[in-house]
DNA sequence: GTGAAAGCGCTAACAA
DNA sequence: TTGTTAGCGCTTTCAC
C-alpha cells in the first residue's frame, strides 16, 4: 500500500480509501491510484484488515466427514450462504473423534473465525462455553449440545421420522419389524429408536433391535442372529443412510420389506426402489448458517431451536408383504 | 498477551517465548506464565502472528461443487493432508462458473493463502499468473490449465479409460456402442471422446455420440434418437458418473450393455451391477495436496504432471450380450 | 535468562 | 479533499 501511494504519489491513507470505495476522494485521484495499483499489481494484505478490525469475515464449519453425501450436502449448503455473505468458510472433519474436533475448534478460535457451525462428536462441549462467552457464537446442527450448553440448534425430527417410518410397515401387515441402528450414544441413534419404540407399542422385541456401529460385519451378523429366531422379522427398519446400504448388500438379494431413515442417491433405481424417510441435508445447513449470521449482526435473543421436518418416500421396499 | 505478562509479571516477549516454545526461559517463569495463560483464558491471536509472519498456514482449494461424491471424496483427502501439515483449508464451489471461480481465487488470494488447488473451470487462468510470480503455488487437478500456464497437475488417464471402456464392450460383441458424453470444452470429456473414438476405430459413427450437458432430458432425447437409427446402438458408453446415473434412469430398465466412467455408490446393488472404468478421487486429492506442500517447502523444480491410472470394474452391465 | 523497541500492513481518529 | 499519527497483537532484533 505503501509502495502503491508513492506510485501514486498520494499518501497512504488516500489508497486505502479508494481500495475501500470510501467517498471523498476526487475522482482524478482515485483514478491515478487504481493505475498504480493495477500497474503493481496490487491486492490489498486481508490479514492485516482483519488484525485491525477484529473480525475475519470467516466461518468455521466441523463436520463429521467431507465425503459423507449427508454431511457434504449440509457442507455446500453452507458455504453457499456463508460466501453471499462475503465471508469464507474454514471446513474440516472431525471423525467422529471428540479429541480431534475439540483440537479442530481450538484452532479455528485462535484463528478467530467469526463463527462455528458444527454436527457434534461426543457429549462434551464444555471448552467451547469460553468461546461463547468471548463472543464467538455457534451452531450446532444435526446433534444438540449436552444440556447446559446454550447454542442454537438445527435437528431434524428424529423421532417422528422413525415413528412414520415404523408405522408405514406397520399399516403394510408387519409386525415383527427389526431395527438396525447405530451407536446409542449417537444422538440421532438414540432418538430414532426412541420413534421406533413408541411406533412398535406391544410389539417391541428388543431381540428385534441392533444399536451398535454398523459395518458390513456387524450388519450381516445382527441380521443373521434376527432371521434365526423362533418368530423372525418381516422387515427391516434402518436407522440411517450407511446402515441401509449396509443391509441392502447383507440381504443380499433376500427379499424382505425395509424403509430407511435418511435418502441417498440411486435409491429409486434399486429393485425394489428403497422406501425411505428423507431429510433435508441441505437445508439445515443453509439454516444453520442463516441462524449464525443472525447472531453475527447481533440478534442475543435466547437461543432458537429449529426441527426440520421429514418425508416419507414409498418407493416399493416398505410396501413388500410380509 | 499484554495482559498475560502483566499477570505473571514478565515481559510481554517472555510470554511471546513460552507460547512458542522457544528456549532460553526459565522453567519458574514459564510455568508462572502458563498460569497466567490458563487463568486468563488467553489465546494467541493467530491473525496478528500470520501478518508477521507473512504464511497463513492456509491452503484454498476451489472444486466444482462440494455436494458432487467425486469432489467431496477429493477435497476430503486434502483436507487430511492440509490439516497433518498443521495447516487450515478454505473451500468454496465454483459451479463451473469461470467468473465465480476468478472471484474465489482472487479472495483466497487477498487472505494471502500459502497455496491453491483448483479443479479449473473455464479456460483463461492468466490471471493467477501474477499470483504465482508473487510465489503462491498453485496445483491442478482433474484438469490441466490452458496451454502456457506453468503449474503441478494430477490427472487421470482419460483417454486410455475411456479405450479400455470402449474396447471392453467391443470384445463382448458390440459393434455399435454410442458414447454419451459432456460438454466437449470440458478437458476431461474431450479426452474422453478421444479414448472412445480410437478404440472404436472404423467402427466410429458420429450419429452414434452425443457431447453436452447432460441433463435428464437431454440424455433422454440423444438416446431415443439413437434408438431409432437403422442400425441402433446395443451397448453404451458413458463419459461421466453424472451421465451414467442419467442413463440409467433414461434407459428405465430397457436391457442394455453399459459401461461407465467413474465409480459411484450402490452400482454394485443394481441389477445388473454397473461396469465402470473407476478413478480414484481421494488419491488425486492427495497427491494434489502434496505435490502443494513440496512446493511450500521450496521445491522449485520444473512442473510435476502426475497421471493417475484407472481401472475396469467389470460388474454385469458391461458384459451382457448384443 | 529476560526485556525494550521496531515494525508486519492496514484502518480509525483527527488534523490540515 | 488529503495527510498524519497511533495502534491492532504479534515476532524479530538486539541490548541488558
Amino acid at each position: 500500500m505503501k509502495d502503491v501511494a508513492s506510485a501514486a504519489g498520494v499518501a497512504l491513507k488516500t489508497v486505502s480509501r479508494v481500495v475501500n470505495d470510501e467517498p471523498g476522494v476526487h475522482p482524478a485521484t482515485a483514478a491515478r491510484v487504481r493505475e498504480a495499483i493495477d500497474r503493481l499489481g496490487y491486492s490489498r494484505n486481508e490479514s492485516a484488515r482483519v488484525l485491525r478490525a477484529g473480525r475475519t469475515s470467516t466461518v468455521g464449519l466441523v463436520i463429521e466427514d467431507l465425503a459423507d453425501p449427508f454431511y457434504s450436502a449440509l457442507g455446500r449448503a453452507v458455504e453457499d450462504v456463508v460466501i453471499g455473505e462475503g465471508c469464507l468458510l474454514l471446513s474440516a472433519s472431525s471423525s467422529e473423534d471428540p479429541a480431534r474436533e475439540r483440537e479442530l475448534v481450538r484452532t479455528f478460535c485462535a484463528r478467530r473465525v467469526d463463527g462455528l457451525i458444527m454436527v457434534p462428536a461426543g457429549h462434551d462441549h464444555s471448552y467451547l462455553r469460553q468461546e461463547l462467552e468471548a463472543g464467538t457464537p455457534a451452531v450446532f446442527a444435526d446433534r444438540p449440545p449436552e444440556p447446559g450448553l446454550d447454542v442454537d440448534t438445527v435437528l431434524c425430527d428424529n423421532a417422528g421420522g422413525a415413528e412414520l417410518a415404523t408405522r408405514h410397515l406397520l399399516a403394510h401387515g408387519h409386525r415383527r419389524i427389526a431395527f438396525l441402528g447405530d451407536d446409542p450414544s449417537i444422538f440421532t441413534a438414540a432418538r430414532r429408536l426412541h420413534g421406533y419404540r413408541s411406533a412398535m407399542g406391544h410389539l417391541y422385541d428388543e431381540r428385534l433391535v441392533a444399536m451398535r456401529t454398523p459395518t458390513p460385519g456387524s450388519v450381516r451378523a445382527d441380521l443373521e442372529r434376527m432371521l434365526l429366531l423362533d418368530r423372525p422379522p418381516t422387515a427391516l427398519f434402518t436407522g440411517n443412510g450407511r446402515v441401509t446400504v449396509t443391509a441392502l448388500r447383507a440381504l443380499e438379494g433376500r427379499r424382505m420389506a425395509l424403509a430407511g431413515f435418511d435418502d441417498f442417491e440411486l435409491a429409486d433405481l434399486l429393485a425394489p426402489g428403497v422406501t425411505v424417510v428423507a431429510q433435508d441435508p441441505a437445508g439445515m445447513g443453509r439454516i444453520a448458517a442463516e441462524l449464525l449470521f443472525r447472531r453475527l449482526s447481533g440478534d442475543d435473543a435466547p437461543s432458537r431451536h429449529v426441527t426440520l421436518p421429514v418425508r416419507l418416500i414409498p418407493r416399493g421396499s416398505g410396501e413388500l408383504p410380509p
